[in-house]
Formats: structure tokens, C-alpha cells, sequence
DNA sequence: AGCACGCCGACT
DNA sequence: GTCGGCGTGCTC
């Protein structure tokens, strides 16, 4: 008789612990079995288990009747001891349920849920009996059948022999999940020699002592060839190479640079199903694969020999996860390369504060390429609204801005133009009594869709009809105000009838695919004006592209966020350089109502360091990151009297702390739930998340409790 | 997180 | 009466 200690599928804090079953047999940790657990059917995650004797004994000391294990689901623990672990810290350092922690490392099929998503499986053949007397044609066909064939690929030799044999007792089927060969995996050879400063960063890199280096490298600098150069030479070690990438769908030039340099590279991200994902991921376990392309979740692959992590865009915030476990993938590369033995290499423009302070520090090495390989800045102009408005000129395509893009026509180049609001306004508001239209379950007002004729909540949503009157005085008065991108392509399309125009935002690309349907046609040129929001500034390299415009540049900076003018800054540095790639010199017309704001004049001399001082002298003032860590807690529940009494006792906790604390603030409604957030700031992250997971344990031992959400560093207060 | 239990309002 | 909506509490 065996105790056998498991953790239950449910993700939640509050049944994150052990609970012991038993069974007649030993089983192997890291196995899932089913049981029952509060009155019903669910899978659980075997941890460790004992022998015991009396199950009656066993019973009066724990203080509770046991239950017994239903059924050993898998017949090989479905994880390693150092994914274990790695689910262990990521669960301790994020502060959120072990079994949420592993099911983010893992594909579906190796998740320990409710019900099992079982891989399919794939029917092969093998030979059971040679002994059998065959006809000429019978043995032809067999002569070309071997074991572990694919029954599939057998039945193209001949169907009916093939059916002819299985009958006969020659051959058999059977099921097994489908295997993949190690293939050999081979380096193209044209590779581009680096220029000078890229071998010396590519030696930099090799040599140095420290495991992390930081590649500072403005925008066509030439980072993905010395990627490239790297992963060769760690796979000529025999190692691994994982590449991050913000999101695939908008590096197809990187995608298709690997793809050209090496003949085996597996690309995993969100558009791969769940039967692909798990493919993928046995793949890299089995060794089969050198070279990894991914998004942030390639992070968890079970790598055997990882020789080098690249980050690229390493500032990019898709890095982070916003739901639980709120992990930083920086951090996790860290963690995984502590156990290879691994160089790190984060790679941007526009480096998070936080890597550039260490690296400044010497912390991690710092690397740079700082000339563009065909040394050509964009020419950068900044419109100041203010004088577009005294002038009475549209101050959505100012006259300086359309000039320009009729040059780019004229031309036959292409524009860029860039707004980061969707939708067709904004605010929908009644003229007569000013009243603002507002989602009913959140606290925002509702955006209008002019393609869809409809009203749609960005926080939640939802949509609504657009009223005929205004709900409140029934005058028929409603007047759009502000403008999204759906708008600006209608002007674009009355000021300039005879371009191709489109658009590219969230609304339009969610289905799969219409990213590079979209970017396709703009790279064969069918499109001379290309409107989106900032997912078009990621990425895209096209030479022909000589004109970026910006439209409202600086309305992310009336965010009232800690983190809006590192935020503004990265997305104007991104978008600029899309400008002028090739020979052409590029130009880049930036609209703004502030132009004198000091994210502009960085954007304007394309200076990081000047952002970055005067961004860290406001950080230092307010002991924001990175001089400090945050801590954001945040209650969601429908119930007031849940949240009351949650805040309450976590202020009565939070207060006999040393911490530095702010008063609960409370934050808009979303989905009908009322919202707060309790932030806390302290210089060393550790012993803040060892306090915060005791209150978290007796937070949940009581009852009556708002839902509790944790996010460590988050990269926005709302 | 589920899921059962129980309290209370609506309706055959 | 009883069906079912949802608020509450518990889970080896």
C-alpha cells in the first residue's frame, strides 16, 4: 500500500498543496492519475509517494479518510525533474498555483486538466509472420513494407495487398503517437561574412565571462546576421539555440533569413494548433531540433543541450504575460541558462531600462552596433498641431504630411502611417446634453466601428446597435469624436482616390493568416499606403518604404503611467525606422501637440541615451523600476462587500510590513466586476514575495473573499 | 476552479 | 408545490 501525494488539476491558489490518495502500487512521480476530489472526476499530477502498511493507521494520523487513485493515466512521467523545478520557482517568484505554472510550460496534450486532450495517434505497421506462403505479387509488396512504417504510406504501395496481408496474419497495425527521425541537420553555406563591428560583437560575445550580454543595436544594424552566426557556432558545438521573437506573424524577413541558413528550424507560437504545438514540442525534446524560432511561451521547450537564448526586441512587451503566472521571459532565459550553462543574448533598439542599467553596471556585457549598414538616418520631422490648428489644416493629415505622401505616389515608393487607436472615433457623445456613451459592464467609453456599424467596448468587447437618439435627452444629437485608424483610411481614400490603400489593426488581421496576406501584398507593392496600428511598426523591413507618418505621436504620453514615456519612446524609435531600409534615404513625419516633450526631441536626434537619462532621473525621484521593484495586487469580484472585506484585511496585513505601500486605488469596472489594486514598492523583490505569499496563505484560508490577482513588475498601471 | 448544497423567487 | 438561479463553502 502506497501514499501517493498529488497536485490537483485545478489552478487555482486556493488548492495549491498536496493531497495524499492511495494505491495498491508504487507509481512514478510526475505521472497524472485520476481521482475524485470534491465530488467529482479530475486529473492530478503524482509528486511523491511512500509505503505504508496499515491504511487505517495512516488515516487516524492525517485526521481523514483517504480515497483511492482511479487510474494511472500516462505510462511515462510526462515531465523532467528540471521542469519540476523550473514550475516550482516560476510558481514561487510569480505567485501563482504550481499546477497554472506548469500548464503554461507545457502543450495541451501533457496538461493536467479536467479532461485529458489526448495527441492524436497515428496507425503504423509491422511484420508479425514471414513463415506464411505468399503469391509473387503478395511478396513483391511485401518485400517493400518494413516495420514502424506508417500504415498510411504502406496502403500507397497497394490498398488491397496491403489489406490482403493484415488478413493473411502477414502483417499487423497498430496505434502509437507519431516519432520523428533525427534528421541530420545541415547549415547552408550562405552565410554573409559579418562586417567589423559585427564580428566584434559576435567575439565579444563568445569571450566574455558573463553569462547575460546586452546587443545595443539601432534599427538596420545588422543584429540578425550576427543571430545567425552565433546559432552556427553553437550548433557546431552540438548545442541547442532558441530564438524569442515578439510575435511571429510580423518577422517574416527573420523567419525567412533562418529558414535560408538552416534547413531544420521549428517555429512555435500561437498560431500552431494544439496537435502541431505538441509535435513541435516532442521534437525539440526527442533532440531532433537544433534551431528554434519562437514566441514567449518556446521558453518552457524541453531543451536538452540549450547552448544560446537570443531575445530579440528584448524591450518588447509580449515578453511579459499578462495573466497568471505574470512571468517575464527574460527572466525564466535567465533561469534556463543558469541550468545549461547557456549564454544569454537580449538584442534591441531600445533596451527595457531595466537591461541597460545592468548592463551599464556591468552587470551583463554590453554589446553595440551602433551605424546602420547602409549609414542613412531617416530624415525626421516633427508637426507641431497647435500651429496645424491655428491654421486651420486637418490635424489629422496635416498639408505638410500630404504633401509628402503625394510625393511618395508620385514616386511609385511606399507610406507607412501609423495611428495606435483602432476603430473609427473613439467617443461617441451627445451634443445637446454631452452625455459620453459608456459600456454598460465597464467604465469606458464605447468606440465606434464604421465596418462594422456598430459600438464595441475595447475593454470587454462587447458590442452594441448605435443608438438613433442620445439615451439620455432622446435629441438626435450624437457626434463622433476623435478618430482611429478606420477613419483614416477614409480620409486617405478621399484625398488620394486613386491609391491602394490599407489597413492593418487588430480588427482586421484576427483571423489566421491575414497578417501575411496583408504584408505580402505590401511587400510585391500593391499597396502604396499601408495604415495601421503599432503591430505595423514591429518588424516589417521593406525597402521601399521612404515615408513613416505618425499620426497623434504623443497621445500615448497623457497616460498618467509610470511607464507611458518609455512605452511612447519605443513605439516612435520602432516606427521611424521602418523608414528608408535600403539606398533610399527615408523621411518621417511625426505629428504631435507637444512637440517640445522630451521622448520627441530623443525621437527627433534618434537618442537613446538621452532618453534614458532623463527617464532615469524620473524614475530615481519616484523609486519607480528599475530602482525598485513593484508589486501589484489586484481584487476583481462583483460582490463589494467581497472586495471590502478583502481590502480590509489585507491593508490590517500590508501595514505591519516594511514596505513602502500605496492606499488601495480603485480601478475602472470591467465585465461588471468592481476592481481594485493595492501597489507596493520595495528595492529587493524577495523577501517582499516571501511576506506576500504568507498573507496570500491566510488570505485564502478565509471565506467571503474578492478574487485576488498578482502581477510582479507589471509593465502598465492602467 | 468546479461542484453540490441550500435558500428563495417564479410559475405550472 | 417544485423547478432552477445563484451565492457559499469545501475539496485528500
Amino acid at each position: 500500500m502506497y501514499i501517493i501525494e498529488v497536485f490537483v488539476t485545478n489552478s487555482s491558489l486556493s488548492v495549491n498543496q498536496l493531497y495524499s490518495y492511495y494505491y495498491d502500487e508504487d507509481i512514478e512521480p510526475f505521472k497524472r492519475v485520476e481521482v475524485y476530489f470534491a465530488s467529482g472526476k479530475t486529473n492530478a499530477l503524482v509528486i511523491k509517494t511512500r509505503e505504508i502498511n496499515d491504511l487505517k493507521v495512516e488515516e487516524e494520523k492525517l485526521g481523514f479518510r483517504l480515497l483511492k487513485i482511479l487510474r494511472v493515466v500516462d505510462d511515462e512521467p510526462i515531465i523532467s525533474l528540471e521542469q519540476y523545478e523550473l514550475a516550482k520557482w516560476l510558481s514561487k517568484t510569480t505567485i501563482s498555483s504550481f499546477i497554472s505554472c506548469l500548464n503554461t510550460m507545457l502543450p495541451k496534450a501533457l496538461r493536467t486538466s479536467k479532461n485529458i486532450f489526448l495527441a492524436k495517434q497515428k496507425e503504423y505497421i509491422r511484420i508479425i509472420n514471414k513463415e506464411i506462403k505468399l503469391t509473387s505479387r503478395q511478396s513483391e509488396v511485401l518485400s517493400k513494407l518494413h516495420d514502424e512504417m506508417l500504415a498510411s504510406d504502406a496502403r500507397k504501395i497497394s490498398t488491397s495487398m496491403v489489406k490482403k496481408l493484415i488478413d493473411l496474419g502477414v502483417v499487423e497495425t497498430y496505434k502509437k503517437e507519431s516519432s520523428y527521425r533525427s534528421s541530420e541537420l545541415s547549415i547552408n553555406n550562405n552565410f554573409k561574412e559579418l562586417t567589423k563591428d559585427q564580428q566584434k560583437v559576435y567575439d565579444s560575445l563568445l569571450s566574455s565571462e558573463k553569462m547575460v550580454s546586452l546587443l545595443f543595436g539601432v534599427t538596420g544594424s545588422g543584429k540578425t546576421e550576427v543571430y545567425l552566426h552565433l546559432a552556427r557556432h553553437y550548433i557546431n558545438q552540438g548545442k541547442e539555440v532558441l530564438i524569442l521573437v515578439p510575435e511571429i506573424s510580423l518577422t517574416p524577413q527573420m523567419i525567412a533569413r533562418v529558414k535560408e541558413r538552416f534547413n531544420d528550424v521549428i517555429f512555435y507560437h500561437s498560431e500552431l494548433n494544439d496537435q502541431e504545438r505538441y509535435e513541435q514540442y516532442k521534437r525539440v525534446k526527442d533532440g531532433d531540433v537544433k534551431v528554434v524560432v519562437g514566441t514567449r511561451s518556446s521558453i518552457f521547450l524541453p531543451f536538452n543541450d540549450l547552448g544560446l537564448i537570443i531575445i530579440d526586441e528584448e524591450h518588447d512587451t509580449s515578453y511579459k504575460q499578462d495573466n497568471s503566472p505574470c512571468y517575464l521571459a527574460k527572466n525564466v532565459a535567465i533561469k534556463r541558462a543558469m541550468h545549461f550553462n547557456a549564454k544569454v543574448l537580449l538584442a534591441s533598439a531600445t533596451p527595457s531600462l531595466d537591461s541597460y542599467t545592468r548592463a551599464l553596471k556591468g552587470e551583463y556585457e554590453l554589446l553595440k552596433l551602433s551605424e546602420r549598414i547602409n549609414n542613412t538616418l531617416p530624415n525626421i520631422e516633427i508637426i507641431n498641431l497647435l500651429n496645424v490648428l491655428k491654421n486651420k489644416q486637418s490635424y489629422i493629415i496635416s498639408d505638410k504630411l500630404k504633401d509628402e505622401i503625394q510625393n511618395v505616389l508620385d514616386n511609385h515608393k511606399q507610406a507607412i502611417i501609423l495611428l495606435n487607436r483602432r476603430g473609427y472615433s473613439p467617443i461617441v457623445k451627445c451634443a445637446s446634453c454631452g452625455t459620453t456613451l459608456m459600456c454598460n459592464d465597464c467604465d469606458v467609453p464605447l468606440n465606434y466601428h464604421n465596418d462594422i456599424k456598430l459600438l464595441k467596448c475595447h475593454q470587454c468587447g462587447r458590442t452594441y446597435k448605435l443608438p438613433k437618439l442620445c439615451p439620455k435627452c432622446k435629441e438626435e444629437s450624437l457626434i463622433y469624436y476623435g478618430f482611429g485608424t478606420e477613419k483614416v483610411e477614409e480620409i486617405l481614400h478621399n484625398l488620394f482616390p486613386s491609391a491602394s490603400i490599407e489597413r492593418m489593426d487588430r480588427d482586421n488581421v484576427s483571423k489566421k493568416g491575414s497578417h501575411s496576406r496583408i504584408l505580402n501584398r505590401f511587400e510585391r507593392q500593391e499597396i502604396d499606403i499601408l495604415i495601421g496600428t503599432q503591430m505595423i511598426a514591429k518588424g516589417l523591413d521593406y525597402p521601399n518604404v521612404t515615408l513613416v507618418g505618425i499620426l497623434n505621436a504623443d497621445a500615448g504620453l497623457a497616460h498618467q503611467d509610470y511607464n507611458a514615456a518609455k512605452l511612447t519612446f519605443d513605439l516612435l524609435m520602432q516606427a521611424s525606422g521602418r523608414s528608408g531600409r535600403a539606398d533610399t534615404s527615408g523621411k518621417v513625419i511625426i505629428q504631435a501637440f507637444n512637440p517640445d516633450h522630451y521622448v520627441l526631441k530623443s525621437i527627433l536626434n534618434q537618442d537613446y541615451d538621452y532618453f534614458y537619462n532623463i527617464e532615469m532621473n524620473y524614475r530615481s525621484k519616484t523609486s519607480y523600476p528599475p530602482y525598485s521593484h513593484l508589486l501589484e495586487i489586484i481584487l476583481d469580484d462583483n460582490n463589494i462587500e467581497h472586495i471590502n472585506k478583502s481590502l480590509a484585511f489585507l491593508e490590517e496585513k500590508i501595514n505591519k510590513l516594511p514596505y513602502k505601500h500605496y492606499r488601495p486605488s480603485e480601478l475602472g469596472k470591467i465585465k461588471g466586476n468592481y476592481r481594485y489594486r493595492i501597489l507596493m514598492i520595495n528595492k529587493q523583490l524577495n523577501p517582499l514575495i516571501n511576506d506576500i505569499w504568507t498573507i496570500i496563505d491566510e488570505y485564502l484560508k478565509e471565506n467571503k473573499m474578492a478574487r485576488i490577482k498578482i502581477d510582479i513588475d507589471p509593465l502598465y498601471l492602467e
